[in-house]
DNA sequence: TGGAAGATGTAGCCAAGGCTACATTCTGTC
DNA sequence: GACAGAATGTAGCCTTGGCTACATCTTCCA
């Protein structure tokens, strides 16, 4: 899923509004604007996944060496069965390597990828707090909403934390 | 999809961690904490689709009078047989009712949920221009957080606005 | 008034992410 | 060294959200 036709411009309905009835829709912007909004949106959360899985592994790790399915899949609320599903995913991917009943291991992208997240995660958590979000809410908002900030926005959060301590 | 176990406790393996090498995951919070935390990020997903269906319907209505499956669909960069699907869903959901061949409509429901996104939406906006990210950017990526700010933070960016004008 | 063109709707297929049930492999302990 | 109990892995099924292809309306205009 999520794979909103990426690119591929679609648009199949070249000439629409072109109907007598189509007064409508003037106010608002025309496609292609509103349909990258929302497109992005959509695809964001087909990594979201991975990045949550690398960024726990990763946590793992560090912690104490070990990174199992089990662990993984309790500390994600799912089955082990979908963890491990989801671990095939990561090493199709090239992010993780597992050999069977050995444990998860990051790729030099995979730690990449953790080390970025991470980051991230800081970031957004730290703004949260700035702004006024109780602790308790910034770490879980957090969570969901840090798959969702471009670079940009990013760059601009860390600006703002460094501007005002 | 996204719906992991929701309240269900799961826990299984509730005696997890008596193993020898078992050292490890010592310092990350056990269980509950992140599995919650996670789970949450999870579950938002399945509304996000639903509350941009909504605003966007709103805001054609709104607009001109007409919301048809085809503009949303070119508005969302989906083609119109997967528009056509989530409105059904919509509908099953009681937020939007339609006739065939006759646009669609949001019920009562489904005009406080348009309300509430709106609002939300805006705010988050609003905030992520106030610390200082770009305009472009700052729509861009509130489309893609908005679903994942919960009262508590949505409260916390409102107090924050009026304070600081 | 007939068509053609565009809008709608339907069917069928795909991948992702979940789950349960069952099979297999480890591991710690007696 | 054998075994029970955990951890792993596999299989099969479900729903969501996408898509394409094809079938039907509707509408507008010649």
């Amino acid at each position: 899923m999520v794979r909103a036709n990426e690119g591929k411009t679609r648009v199949t309905t070249k000439p629409a509004d072109v109907r007598a009835g189509a007064a409508h829709v003037a106010e608002l912007p025309t496609e292609p604007t509103q349909a990258r909004r929302f497109g992005k949106t959509r695809t964001a959360q087909s990594t979201a996944l991975l990045e949550d899985y690398v960024e726990l592994i990763s946590d793992l790790l560090g912690a104490g060496g070990e990174a199992r399915p089990t662990d993984i899949a309790r500390r994600l609320g799912v089955s082990h069965a979908t963890a491990i599903k989801t671990i095939g995913r990561l090493k199709r991917e090239g992010l993780a390597v597992a050999k069977p009943y050995r444990g998860v291991f990051l790729t030099p992208d995979g730690d990449t990828l953790a080390a970025r997240v991470r980051s991230r995660h800081r970031v957004v958590v730290d703004l949260l707090l700035a702004v006024g979000v109780p602790a308790e809410a910034a770490e879980q908002d957090a969570e969901g909403i840090e798959h969702h900030v471009s670079d940009i926005t990013l760059q601009a959060f860390g600006r703002f934390l460094r501007e005002r301590g």
